[in-house]
DNA sequence: AATGAATGAGTGTTCATTCAT
DNA sequence: GATGAATGAACACTCATTCAT
């Protein structure tokens, strides 16, 4: 390796390492102020950057936004496919899901709300784009777990927009009291409740009763 | 009725007026733009008043969107109540509520969607009194019909944060995606759906299946 | 006296009444927060009287910052005016006004910091005519006093402006940090240095030393 | 020098520039129009800076006001004590410094203006500190001046209220009829009269009469 | 890649003042 | 004389963004 070439790792490596504690800081920031009210100046005191620099890695406040959001997006997702893909039992796969999405939520809740917070928010449309690519590819994971699964009757055939409420709904909306602070139930006890409900609600005909 | 309290009650109604028309030309601006968006200019111009008249009535920008998250929580509350005591079996009521529920979204997707969107914003604050207040009063409506109902069995005894998630939770996230435009399946459709999906996940032991 | 007259007085009264408590509301505003930031409505509040009241009896904020002024400026120019002419002896009438200005400011705290403060003040110019006439007449009475005295050489021939500065600035200037609490000498045992300082200052040569 | 630290020097350089003609484009401005009825406008029209580079180098309004009356109060200061120092005979000293403290105020009445008019009030309060350390330092150094001729009876031994106040009491009244346009005597022979009467009232006993 | 001084359009807000009742 | 809703010009200040070094 010359020096040139282990400079320039270097180089990168510092500049991921810059890049990664703008995201970070803009996290704590918009978590601790709300996202209109952080302004660049705080992030790049947090950051410890220079006002040039954020602008040199990102393109400004809205790209800010953007990033953090697609990679909070992906985390969540990438989290719910790996969990889906070891489950063969239908039901076992749906009620894994519940779960893992309210594991997701605990072990990442400055994230969570951030999602939250951000779901659809103009600030956030400059990254349109990868968003949208990122939901496809998910969707996409998920109906090839599904279809089998709803053709052989284990599942409702129902649209896409109704099956997605009745399977995380409830979870979600269980996920926003929690952090907001307003749940009081335990969360590994309110995941069995969400878990059944949700299969409940979307066992096919198929499926003996009781299962 | 005297001359000057006749003067009087006129002066009163137009300030009424003023506000109202205030509040009317914030939510219209609002979900066009956005609130960040928005300016006082906007709100001003549409509404008619003058900078100092909006200040008058309104202490400034957040104080307006306060306002108006209270009306519109308040009409969306009333509505369920009022839907609810009309009801006297148990899964009428519960499946009224629902349906009561993804309704008044559909009569009044502006403020539906203001409502969402400001969900605990910051700048919406300033209310916080008044909306606790608010909600405690639906909240207490509610635990009124609910609570013998859970004490005869007829719906299960679950902590409040869980029965409302099974409750409206799906509807919340059907809700969400018809305003952002991305629900496909018609809303009365969907209304059957959820509404059987939520009594289904609260029905009490006592109440035989298939009702 | 008619029963109309007698209404016409109670009115005249309640008239005086409302304007005196004006001024005095705004003294106490501009004590507290400053002229700059005491605003029309602090001092419409604290006096109880409607916005429109304020207009009527003053024709604005300046207007009362002026009132003001001459009104203080005529109760100190009177106080130490009288206590002149109580005095023959020249040694004695110096040291008095001397003791009376610090005995005036003690007692008047608020209106001395106020003249301090407001002296040549562009907020106070609207009652430019009326301050000079005020002053005239008092640098008259002073004059009436001074003049045979200086002719007889019991007082110093000196122009006004220094006269002035030396009879009264060693004061003003202890005074002013008395005002702000800055001082620490007892404002009795000062008077008297401060009289001896004046007497010194201005005593004529026709006056034995050790006068 | 090497072309870097060469740029950054000029950079530190056109940068202070920057700050030393706001500083004098608000003291003009203060001057003429006063200091409330200045406007942001106004100092940034006159120093040729952008509104934000003002906010870059003060915070606001009152900072310039804070950083102008230290810079005068630095200044006076420092022509005062430096003054001082050249004295070893006592009543020379105290001459002196009269002298000097009407020479000041001739050479730069803007200042003088600005320092008399913003006096504790409260828009320089920001600089609190910074005036109250300035303040004490220049203390310090006149009482190292002072403290051995009190000791030796060359100088009355009073409290510092009182010991300001006829030191320089006088003067202050004179430069503030001066700087007001209403003073008739010529400063160089008001000087002579006021140093006479400062002296005067200050020298201790040990000091043979008609020094 | 980094720096940070400079930019300036845009915003929420203030507040003295008016005037119909 | 009293009231207070309405007015709107004026202001201080913010902050995303640029760019020379």
């Amino acid at each position: 390796m010359t020096p040139a070439s282990g400079a320039g790792t270097n180089r990168r490596e510092r500049s991921r390492e810059r890049r990664r504690r703008i995201l970070e800081a803009a996290l704590e920031c918009f978590t601790t102020l709300g996202f209109t009210a952080t302004t660049l100046e705080d992030i790049r005191a947090r950051s410890g950057a220079s006002t040039g620099s954020v602008y040199h890695h990102f393109g400004g406040k809205e790209q800010i936004a953007g990033a953090l959001y697609v990679e909070g997006l992906r985390d969540y997702q990438a989290a719910l496919a790996a969990e889906l893909v070891l489950h063969d039992a239908t039901a076992g796969g749906v009620r894994a899901l519940v779960r893992r999405h309210l594991g997701w939520v605990v072990e990442h809740p400055d994230w969570a709300r951030y999602l939250i917070r951000m779901r659809r928010a103009e600030s956030v449309s400059a990254a349109e784009a990868e968003i949208r690519e990122t939901n496809r590819s998910f969707v996409e994971a998920i109906r090839l777990w599904l279809a089998p699964r709803v053709a052989r009757g284990e599942l409702r055939a129902l649209p896409v927009d109704l099956f997605l409420a009745l399977l995380l709904g409830p979870s979600q909306e269980f996920t926003r009291l929690w952090i907001e602070g307003r749940a009081r139930t335990d969360v590994a006890e309110a995941a069995e409740v969400l878990a059944d409900a949700a299969w409940m609600a979307l066992r096919g005909d198929a499926v003996p009763p009781g299962t």
